[in-house]
DNA sequence: AAGTTGACCCCGA
DNA sequence: TTCGGGGCCAACT
């Protein structure tokens, strides 16, 4: 409490969350959707993505990808590669645009941030 | 203004 | 077991 989130805006919601995530971690859409109360907006928070080029911050979405640990949106990168490069830049194996460990490296922003 | 899409997720056949 | 379709909310054209 004490920081409400005053902007309503959907996607600085989301790009709230995902700057929250720790390097060497990844989540899922799903996750950050639950995150946010909005569990069926899981496609919402890919769309936040999308528009991350818009944030008035740096925003890892390469940190972020789908429920399978496979990296979705790589496609949407300047570079397909760079994704994958970042991932394994902070240490996180990635073989066949595939999140290795993901269940080990997975970071629930729900019970990290203690929302509700 | 209205329609369609979208970096998803879940369930049924 | 694998494969397909529908649902959801909001933004984009």
């Amino acid at each position: 409490m004490s920081e409400p989130i005053k902007h309503s805006d959907f996607f600085e919601r989301v790009w709230q969350v995902v700057l929250e995530i720790p390097a060497g971690r990844v989540t899922s859409y799903g996750a950050v959707a639950k995150a946010l109360g909005a569990a069926k907006s899981s496609r919402m928070v890919g769309y936040a993505m999308n528009a991350s080029h818009t944030a008035p911050v740096d925003v890892p979405a390469h940190r972020v990808v789908n429920r399978k640990g496979i990296l979705t949106g790589k496609h949407h990168f300047s570079n397909p590669d760079e994704m994958q490069n970042k991932l394994e830049a902070e240490g996180v194996a990635v073989i066949d645009d595939q999140v290795q460990n993901f269940e080990k490296l997975f970071w629930n922003p729900t019970e990290e941030l203690g929302r509700f």
